[in-house]
DNA sequence: CTGAAAGCGCTAACAT
DNA sequence: ATGTTAGCGCTTTCAG
């Protein structure tokens, strides 16, 4: 334990500038009423010594405070939506000791004027900062436009709009999640004639290609290793329990020979559950996301295999992105940044379980 | 942007608890001359109101500067040790502004003078706190006993001594990792009788028991799954790459049916040299850790799939709740942290490069 | 346009 | 055993 040594401070900076420590601290954060000669002169002296702000001595002297929206779909419990919000809650803790609230306005995401209402009140809130899951493309673009002359931070979180004007992106890479999943559940085994999907029907179509794309990114796969195979669909229903069962024991009556089963979107528990009921063996099924009950299905061996991101965790990233933004200035070091793609199976699933609540921070 | 409102501070918890706000440091700090009875009044109050030290005044008040020593094996660029270096680095440089100097003493592994030397000197160097790669378990046990009464917290990376006192470990379940492997390469596929697993020959043999336990685990799940399957050892050098290659063409010149193979260490890219060198086609090959030279022969196809933890991020972790404990007095929430078994595929691979040193923190 | 000065909440040395 | 106080380096208000 040795004495502290001297850092470089803005009073260093203001003596050999000849200049208080107030007009110091007026041209680092560029406020106005500075003379272009004393402005040139004090950069000159922070450049020659090196002056690195003091982020402690800054936010503890700092009153200003921020506002941070989040407009994200509400959620059951236990759904992926929860695992976001989860991870923004998280986010939200830790910046209230920077001052700044994060706010979080919900939409229903099958309802684009519960999407517009959301966001009609986000503007009308007058955020610092905004991190997003932009499912409707357009209303969003709409929205942002009404914000871009305040050059107001914008993150994604989930999808991303290209072409837009944003800080960041946090999401799964969606083809590649897909085209991982058809490596893992089929690979080039051409024994495998027929894979079936099964979609969750939300009563409207969703308008979220994310879906979608692993669609894609699975049958991308299956076209180039393992053509002869075909992908079927089938639609269930995420909240009619005992339809769903009638539609699973009608679609393997008719299709008894079909072995192998996916579900892109995060529900696999709910065919989980038909396996469960109805005692099936040897499918191998592959879903999607940490979630619980999917977690519990995979150590019970109803689900073969999961991908999954740490949701949580990149929510949790998105909005202190944001925070790093307005605080300190500083961006994130890419724009676009993918999660990794984790499997999990149930040899290693009860590795994963704190994942995303441990913190890797100091403090 | 509203105004700041007030949080916790120490002097309502000084005025709730009638006392001064020099005591109520006092009580936080552990520091000693408080009576039990204010001690726990103050404790009362804490609890109370929710105070919680603001880190940003106390790190700019604070003048005492501490010193973390980390003792770890010295290595070769691109090896499994170099992982570790980069995450005990990346956390040392955050813990300058802490006024917290990281050292790190390095030894040979397959030394035990080595080891004794660098834990000498670490011993003597009085540090506040200790990070450490404890491979010789009896030699580790005698230093840390001379360091016992000083209560210096230590943490084990890597492996970790049971029935020792320390603060926390941060590691691979080793046990698992090899039960995963088999699950991975075999399964219950019945028609693999033989699988062959390449050990490292140091010259001498390992002190460290990590990979044996590793083999362990992967021979339980054989043993439990596919009794009829045979693990065969063949030995090669992490040096010599022209003899490892002859050691693989007697190998498989000898058992040309054996198509499974597995390495316990980390050192998969030197059989994939093989394999790569010889055009070798159709065999499964599991490997272990994130090497450069690892994620290169996954994409290449030369490794069937790679588990792994996030070692630089592991040892990051480790070396950080060090801080934490030094600086803000904080314990990791678990004593034993296990990493996650990451498992790696040519097709999710490349999500992987980033996961290490993208930071998931506050600035 | 610029300077002076009062804090921000905590630490640590010095008093009592 | 406890209280008092001078900073830590920066932000922000109030005076010029």
């Amino acid at each position: 334990m040795t004495e502290q040594n001297g850092n470089v401070t803005m009073e260093q900076v203001a003596k050999l500038a000849g200049v208080s420590i107030g007009t110091v601290d007026r041209v680092i954060h560029n406020r106005t009423g500075v003379s272009e000669k004393t402005k040139e002169k004090v950069y000159a002296i922070i450049e020659q010594i090196g002056y690195k702000t003091n982020i402690y001595a800054s936010v503890l002297s700092r009153k200003k405070s921020y506002c941070i929206i989040a407009v994200i779909p509400y959620f059951q419990i236990g759904s992926y939506w929860e695992l976001v919000y989860n991870g923004i809650t998280r986010a939200a803790r830790e910046a209230r000791e920077f001052n700044t609230e994060i706010k979080i306005f919900y939409y229903n995401q099958f309802d684009i004027e519960s999407y517009r209402a959301a966001c009609k009140n986000m503007v009308d809130a007058r955020p610092d900062a905004v991190c997003i899951a932009p499912i409707y493309k357009d209303e969003t673009i709409r929205f942002l436009n009404r914000l871009a002359p305040l050059t107001i931070p914008i993150i994604y979180i989930d999808t991303k709009l290209d072409g837009t004007d944003y800080l960041a992106y946090y999401g799964m890479p969606m083809f590649e999640s897909g085209y991982l999943a058809a490596d893992l559940l089929v690979g080039n085994d051409t024994s495998v004639k027929k894979v079936v999907s099964f979609n969750i029907d939300g009563g409207v179509s969703s308008p979220n290609d994310s879906f979608l794309k692993r669609h894609i990114g699975f049958q991308a796969y299956i076209s180039e290793h393992n053509p002869g195979c075909e992908v079927l669909n089938c639609s269930i229903s995420p909240v009619d329990f005992m339809q769903d069962i009638k539609i699973c024991d009608a679609f393997f009556e008719e299709h008894p020979d079909i072995g192998h089963i996916v579900t892109f979107n995060s529900r696999a528990h709910l065919i989980a559950d038909w396996i469960e009921l109805r005692n099936v063996k040897n499918k191998k099924f592959i879903g999607y996301d940490m979630l619980k009950l999917n977690m519990d299905a995979l150590r019970k061996g109803f689900i073969t295999t999961l991908i999954a991101e740490r949701t949580d965790n990149e929510a949790y990233t998105a909005t202190i992105s944001l925070l790093n933004y307005l605080i300190f200035n500083e961006k994130p070091a890419r724009q676009d940044n993918f999660s990794s793609l984790d499997i999990l199976t149930r040899y290693n699933v009860d590795f994963y379980v704190n994942v995303n609540t441990d913190k890797n921070t100091r403090r």
